[in-house]
RNA sequence: CGAUUCAGGCAGACUGUCGCGGGUCGGGAAAGCCGGCGCGAGGAAAGUCGGGACAGCACAGAGCACCAUACUUCUUAACAGGAAGGUGCCCGCAAGGGCAACAGCAAGUGCCACAGAAACAUACCGCCUUGAGCAAGUCGAAGGGUAAGGGUGAAAACGCGAGGUAAGAGCUCACGCAUCGGGUGGCGACAUUCCGGUGAGGUAAACCUUAUGGGCUGCAAGUCCAAGUAUAGAGACAAUGGGGCCUCGGCCUCGAACGGGCUGCUCGUCCGUCGUCUCAGGGUAGGGCGCUUGAGCCUGCGGGCGACCGCAGGCCUAGAGAAAUGACAGUCGCCCCGCAAGGGGAACAGAAUCCCGCUUAUUCGCCUGUAUCGCUAA
RNA sequence: GGCCUAAUAGUUCAAGGGAUAGAACGGAAGUUUCCUAAACUUUAAAUCUAGGUUCGAGUCCUAGUUGGGCUA
């Protein structure tokens, strides 16, 4: 179940121990903007699942309103990309869990954010097809 | 018309598509389902600087310590806030505005570097006087008087003039200044062309004194739920140095040591001490409540110079929780540049328990009214 | 979010309201050595910012800025 434009609140990460196992456990990738890591999991019981972390740096950004300026950009640039991640996982059947870490100092426009987004998901799909090669 | 002053207000609007968080209504067995309706950042939401509400903990009592406040009268739930006023200083041609750590060094103590004789009662030079002495002078050992003058310093005996004197000195007088007491005016701070006394260096953002107030911690407060188990707690049994009693393992009494409480200390006072069993049940992660109806907002009338208060009617206006309030497109309005086509711009900034203040940030922003100054015309 | 706390040379710390802000390590230059090290001599470099109190602030007061800590 993953609504395809939209962004609820089940695929969002809320809980502390998703949070600590992902960090653990996942896999970094740098795309800049962004440094995006990333757990590929499967869970019988529940549905497939594509979930989202946004974090923006206190170091980077003083103000909170810039911070929450970039968080809503990338949840919508997030948003409108997500399919070709879905897919994969839809095909599968496994869930992920990404976290978005923002790294650059300036605020980026929102069409530069669409397009670097796009390329983030395209790379952690890359990486899944050729690991998910690799273990098979 | 231009430049200002003060007071108050605003912080672009609308439409469409996609998306987010609560609420509510309907469908559905239910859901992280579907659909409709309606709501969804600020004047500072910020800093966390005051003050409350609310919550938990603590609380026999006394004293000390500590912290805060500090012109007056009002206002307020309260404040280091606000209003009106007094005093002093500063800015502006003016309308007006700003600042005050505006109680007390005349209660006590401390400090006042360097310089200077002396930094609180002192004689270095100087002035005046007595004049041992012999070289008999414009000499001067030693003593006394003196704060007018010199010099030092941030600061030196109230200032200035006259009288007075050996020389001087508030020593005396006139004028002025400061301060204390009384009178008068004012609720009061205070004022005073009134009367009398006094003349005392500064520093309390030095210790301190006086008056008033103050328990501590903060929604990550606190509380509930299901799962689950360390052992702080409760109950029962049992249990210690001296003395006494007796039915000989219990009771009574006294004292000491250690630890702890009375949210800083002292007095004073209270409690506990080792083991076993049972009951009960901490922290952590998850969820619910706290969580938004409130010292609330709007309108009208009345009271008050004003802050503000009273009455009547109406309204419900974010409530998240790894944390919603966003993206794109278009139209119109505003400001700047330009003859025009057109181009550019729109600040500071994002709720986190809730209020009242303060402070800081903010576009050569805009609107309304008040007053002042300047120019032009009648 | 709430509550505390600090800021002095490049670094770690000193400094009763009183001259030119001190010490150690580090830096630079020199002496010594064939060269380096060690040693010795010399030297540069600082009070977070803005107001105020005072004759005079690193120190006292107010506002701001930037760090650090505690709290589930």
């Amino acid at each position: 179940m993953v609504s395809p434009e939209g962004l609820p609140k089940y695929e969002r990460i809320c809980k502390e121990n998703d949070i600590k196992s992902l960090f653990d456990q996942g896999v970094g990738v740098s795309v800049y903007p962004y440094r995006a890591v990333f757990l590929f999991h499967s869970n019988a019981s529940r549905p497939v699942t594509v979930r989202l972390l946004v974090s923006v740096s206190k170091k980077r950004f003083h103000h909170a309103i810039s911070r929450n300026r970039v968080k809503r950009l990338m949840r919508e640039a997030w948003r409108r990309n997500k399919a070709p991640l879905y897919e994969i996982c839809q095909r599968d059947n496994i869930s992920v869990d990404v976290a978005l870490v923002y790294t650059a100092t300036v605020i980026h426009t929102y069409g530069e954010l669409l397009n670097k987004t796009q390329k983030a998901v395209l790379e952690i799909g890359k990486w899944y097809e050729k690991h998910s090669k690799a273990t098979r």
